[in-house]
DNA sequence: TGACAAATGCAACTATATTGCATATACTAT
DNA sequence: ATAGTATATGCAATATAGTTGCATTTGTCA
């Protein structure tokens, strides 16, 4: 499902039991439209240049709301704050550019055998995973 | 090589080029000991018990010192804050219990396929990865 | 359209981490 | 053993990320 559109940002908010309001519709539209996970001063950008106007405990409320309704999940990259993404999105992992910041998508894991085998050794129950590679990216690399 | 002893990372440091002093020597066996990785609270309180007279401030200059020269490695995971270990401890993963915060490690990780995979296809030179498990504990489970 | 629960804005506050600078201390050479 | 020097520390101020209380505003639904 695609939420790049006023309407289905809303329905999408809705059902999560939360209002939808002009903040809330423009960051569920910013999420969908990321190919990397957000932190919240990169939120507060995109609403001052979308005019509408609001708070830095404003933003930090409503990560906290879409994580707790499961909209999204909170990432941490080693930076010292937390970065969102939309928890609808495949299953995927993070490549980290230790020189110049830059953070990229990957997707295709097969972990699952490895989560398989540490709930039975360990007998802990395994809910997610967060699998991050650092390094130097293509054109750090030049 | 076990640096539980008061020589043992003395030398350790003076490899890294860094003085030994009595935070330093501490925090290193406490590292070297613990089976987790550790904050900077948790070594804070280590050397009020150990009537090491410190303050946080050289303590986070002592963890990033070491970070800088390799002795530790710093994680995140998703608590807000960073959490240091040893380097010289064998590649592992951490099992987070997402009711308890417990963190446990494991070991024996086979992802090297996937980072191979990883420089082939996306030309990004993987210097580190970083693989953590949230989910419940055995004993959070009952 | 009006009532009401929910969300926001603002300000104050907390936690984590960094920095400047004067003092203290570990290391080196003697 | 000691003096000299670069390094590390303590303290205070500051920065950054995030939270909370409360009065006001706004989205939703009847």
């Amino acid at each position: 499902m695609h939420l790049t559109n006023f309407h289905d940002c809303k329905n999408e908010l809705n059902e999560a039991q939360l209002r939808a309001t002009p903040a809330r519709i423009a960051l569920m539209q910013l999420l969908e439209k990321s190919d990397k996970p957000l932190d919240v001063q990169t939120m507060i950008d995109f609403l001052d240049k979308k005019d509408i106007k609001t708070d830095p405990a404003t933003v930090f409320r409503i990560v906290n709301m879409f994580t707790e309704k499961g909209l999204v999940k909170p990432i941490q990259l080693n930076e010292g704050k937390f970065r969102y993404e939309l928890s609808t999105k495949a299953a995927h992992h993070h490549l980290v550019c230790e020189r110049c910041g830059n953070i990229e998508d990957i997707s295709n894991c097969n972990i699952a055998a490895l989560e398989n085998d540490i709930e039975k050794k360990k007998h802990f129950k395994v809910t997610s995973h967060s699998l991050e590679f650092f390094g130097v990216c293509e054109s750090c690399q030049r």
